[in-house]
DNA sequence: GCCGTTTTCGGCCCGACTGTTTTCAGTCG
C-alpha cells in the first residue's frame, strides 16, 4: 500500500474514531499523522523498511505500528474492524453543513439513521427537529444541506475559483469605505483545488461593506449575515466568506484567515513562547485573554507580524508548516518565482493537432503577450484521436513554422515559435524513432495511456527520460483534478531518473492539470530537477496558465533558476542542446 | 494518541456563530 493510501486510512480512522466519540486529541492524533504522511518526501516502503517511522512528525508507538502493518500486508484489522462498527451512511452525513460528529452519533443512536436518505426522511416528517438539540431550522438547513450537495460539487478548481474571486476583490476594492481588502484562505495560498472563498476587509463602516457585499452580482443566496462577516452562495455553487475588520487589525485578520490552519497553529505557539497571545484581532502582550489596546503590539502589515515572531516574512503560498517556519528563522526562505519572468511556453498545440489555433495564430498571440518565445509540440501519430502527426506531416509542419519565423524576422522582431513535438510514450518507447526527435528543437514526452500497473508505468517513463533526444516529461501522473486520479506511478523513481539524466520535468499549467504537484516539487529541485512551466495550450485564453502554473511552483519554493522557462532564447537553446550533448 | 531545557502525566490553538437555549453545546474555520 502506498503513501497517499496509508494517509488516507489514518484519515478516516480519525473520523471513524470521531463518530465513535473518542478523545478528540486521539482522532486529531491520527489526522496529524496523515498529513505528515501526505508531506513524506521518500518512499515510504524504504522508511518502513529500514525502522525509521518514528522520524515523523506525530508518530508514536500505535501509529507506527498500524502504518507498518498496512504497508507491509496491505491490510490492518484494526481498520477494518471499526469500519464495520460505524455504518457508512455516517461518514456521508458528516459532510453536510451545520452536522458534526456530535450530532450524527444523535441521529445515529437516537433515531437508527444510517443514511443521507433516511435523514431526509426524517428531516421531511419532523422527526429530527423533535431531537434534543435539535430544532426547526437545524433540519431545514440539513434538508436544504442534502439539497445542495445534490446540485453542487463541494470542491472547485482554482482557475474557476480566482474566475470568480477576481471581480469581487475587484468590487470591494472600488468600493469608497474600504480601506484595504484581499482574498485570503487556500485560494490565496493558491491550492489546486479549494472549498469556498474568503475575503478579508478593512472599513470604518463594515454594515455597509456586508450590505455591498451580499447585494453583488452573482450572489445566488445568503447564508449568513452577522456585523462583522457575511456568508454568500454565488452562481455555480461556490461559497464566499467576508470578513470586515477595523483598519488595525488588518493584518491580523488576514494571517488569520489565510491560514492553513496548521501554519496558524505553529504562529500561535511561537507567540505563546515568547509570552504573547495572536488571534485574528492582534499579538498581545498578555498570555491572558485580552483585546486590550494598551496590550497590543502594533503591526502595520503582515511582514511586521512575522518580525515580530523573529520570522522573515513568509509567502502565502508557503504556509502550509511544510518547513516554512525552519526557513524563515534562518532568514533562508527562497526568492520564490514571479510569473512574470516566464518568457514563453514550450509544451501547446495548433490545429495541426487538437490545437484550436493555425500556427499564425499561435505566434501572434504569444508574441502580443510579450513572450520570447512559443513551442508548438503537437501530439504525435499514436494519439489519432487528437489528430496527431505522422513524420510526413511533422516535416511539412517544420517548414510552416520556419516560414512564420522568418516573417517575424524579417519585421525585425526577436520572437520565435519553436519546432517540437509532445511525443506519445508507448509500450517499447517512443512514437518517433530518434533521427526525427534530433529534428526538433523541444521534445516532450508524454504518457496518454498508462498500463495498470505502477512498474510498467515507471519503466515506460524513466525509459522516456533516459533518452537523449527528450527534454522534459509531460504531465507526469496525469492526473485531472476532480474528475480523475493519477495513474499509478513511482514518482519519486521518475524524479530520480531525471536527476540522473538531466531531464527537466513539466510543470503542466493547464487549470485541470497542475502536473506535477507542488508538494513533489521542492525535493525534486533538491535533488537538481528542472521544472518547465506550460501551458498545453489547446486555445488563445490558454495562455492565461502561465501565471496559474507559476503559483503553483512557488507552492512548490521553486526559483527563477529551478524553471527553465525563464531563460532568453539563446539560453533556452542552449540548455535545449545540452541535454543532447 | 502524542509529547516533554518547566513535565513521562497532563496537557493538547482559539474565537465566532448558530440554534437552541435561559447559560451553552456543537460546529466551523
Amino acid at each position: 500500500m502506498n503513501r497517499d493510501e496509508v494517509a488516507a486510512i489514518l484519515e478516516e480512522i480519525g473520523v471513524l474514531l470521531e463518530l465513535k466519540g473518542e478523545n478528540p486529541f486521539k482522532t486529531r492524533a491520527y489526522s496529524t499523522g496523515a498529513r505528515s504522511l501526505e508531506s513524506l518526501e521518500e518512499p515510504l516502503e524504504k522508511l518502513v523498511a529500514e525502522n525509521r517511522l518514528g522520524e515523523l512528525k506525530g508518530f508514536g508507538e500505535a501509529l507506527q505500528s498500524k502504518v507498518a502493518t498496512l504497508v507491509t500486508t496491505g491490510t490492518l484489522p484494526y481498520y477494518e474492524e471499526l469500519k464495520k462498527s460505524v455504518p457508512a451512511g455516517l461518514l456521508e452525513m458528516l459532510r453536510l453543513p451545520g452536522v458534526g460528529p456530535k450530532k450524527v452519533r444523535k441521529l445515529h443512536q437516537e433515531l437508527g439513521l444510517t443514511t443521507v436518505d433516511a435523514l431526509e426522511a426524517a428531516c421531511r416528517d419532523g422527526r429530527v427537529a423533535a431531537l434534543d438539540g435539535f430544532g426547526e431550522k437545524s433540519q431545514q438547513k440539513i434538508l436544504e444541506g442534502i439539497a445542495f450537495r445534490r446540485q453542487f460539487a463541494s470542491r472547485h478548481r482554482l482557475a474557476q475559483a480566482l474566475a470568480v474571486a477576481e471581480p469581487i476583490l475587484d468590487a470591494l476594492r472600488s468600493h469608497p469605505e474600504v480601506l484595504r481588502c484581499s482574498t485570503a484562505g487556500s485560494l490565496r495560498r493558491w491550492k489546486e483545488v479549494v472549498g469556498d472563498l474568503d475575503f478579508v476587509v478593512s472599513s470604518k463602516t463594515p454594515a455597509d461593506i456586508l450590505d455591498f457585499f451580499v447585494s453583488l452580482p452573482g450572489v445566488e443566496s445568503i447564508s449568513g449575515r452577522g456585523d462583522t462577516k457575511a456568508s454568500v452562495i454565488l452562481t455555480g455553487g461556490i461559497q464566499a466568506d467576508l470578513r470586515v475588520v477595523a483598519d488595525s487589525e488588518f493584518p491580523f485578520a488576514l494571517a488569520y484567515f489565510t491560514g492553513s490552519k496548521e501554519h496558524n497553529i505553529v504562529m500561535r505557539q511561537r507567540a505563546i513562547a515568547r509570552g504573547l497571545r495572536l488571534n485574528e484581532y492582534g499579538l498581545f502582550r498578555s498570555a491572558e485573554e485580552t483585546r486590550d489596546p494598551a496590550k497590543l503590539v502594533r503591526c502595520q502589515t503582515e511582514d511586521e507580524i512575522f518580525r515580530a515572531l523573529d520570522l522573515e516574512f513568509i509567502p502565502p503560498e508557503l504556509r502550509e508548516d511544510l518547513g516554512e517556519f525552519v526557513a524563515a528563522e534562518s532568514a533562508s526562505l527562497p526568492r520564490l518565482l514571479e510569473w512574470t519572468q516566464l518568457k514563453g511556453s514550450l509544451h501547446n498545440h495548433s490545429t495541426w493537432s487538437d490545437g484550436r489555433q493555425s500556427l499564425e495564430d499561435v505566434a501572434a498571440r504569444a508574441h502580443e503577450i510579450g513572450c520570447a518565445y512559443w513551442a508548438v509540440t503537437d501530439h504525435s501519430k499514436s494519439s489519432f484521436q487528437a489528430n496527431g502527426l505522422d513524420v510526413a506531416r511533422l516535416r511539412q509542419q517544420l517548414q510552416a513554422i520556419a516560414a512564420i519565423n522568418q516573417s517575424y524576422q524579417d519585421a525585425g522582431t526577436d520572437f520565435r515559435l519553436l519546432t517540437g513535438t509532445e511525443v506519445d510514450i508507448l509500450k517499447d518507447g517512443l512514437d518517433f524513432p530518434d533521427e526525427v526527435l534530433a529534428q526538433l528543437e523541444v521534445v516532450v514526452a508524454s504518457l496518454h495511456v498508462p498500463a495498470r500497473e505502477e512498474a510498467e508505468n515507471t519503466r515506460r517513463l524513466i525509459r522516456a527520460a533516459q533518452n537523449p533526444y527528450v527534454h522534459m516529461l509531460g504531465h507526469p501522473t496525469g492526473r485531472l483534478l476532480l474528475e480523475r486520479d493519477a495513474y499509478p506511478v513511482d514518482l519519486h523513481a521518475v524524479i530520480e531518473a531525471c536527476a540522473e539524466t538531466g531531464t527537466w520535468i513539466e510543470l503542466n499549467a493547464s487549470s485541470y492539470r497542475l502536473d506535477l504537484d507542488w508538494r513533489f516539487w521542492r525535493s525534486a529541485a533538491r535533488k537538481g530537477v528542472r521544472c518547465v512551466i506550460n501551458c498545453d495550450a489547446h486555445r488563445a485564453d490558454h495562455a492565461g496558465f502561465l501565471r496559474l502554473g507559476a503559483g503553483i511552483a512557488r507552492k512548490g519554493w521553486l526559483t527563477r533558476d529551478d524553471v527553465m522557462n525563464t531563460r532568453s532564447l539563446p539560453e533556452l537553446r542552449q540548455a535545449l542542446n545540452a541535454k543532447r550533448a
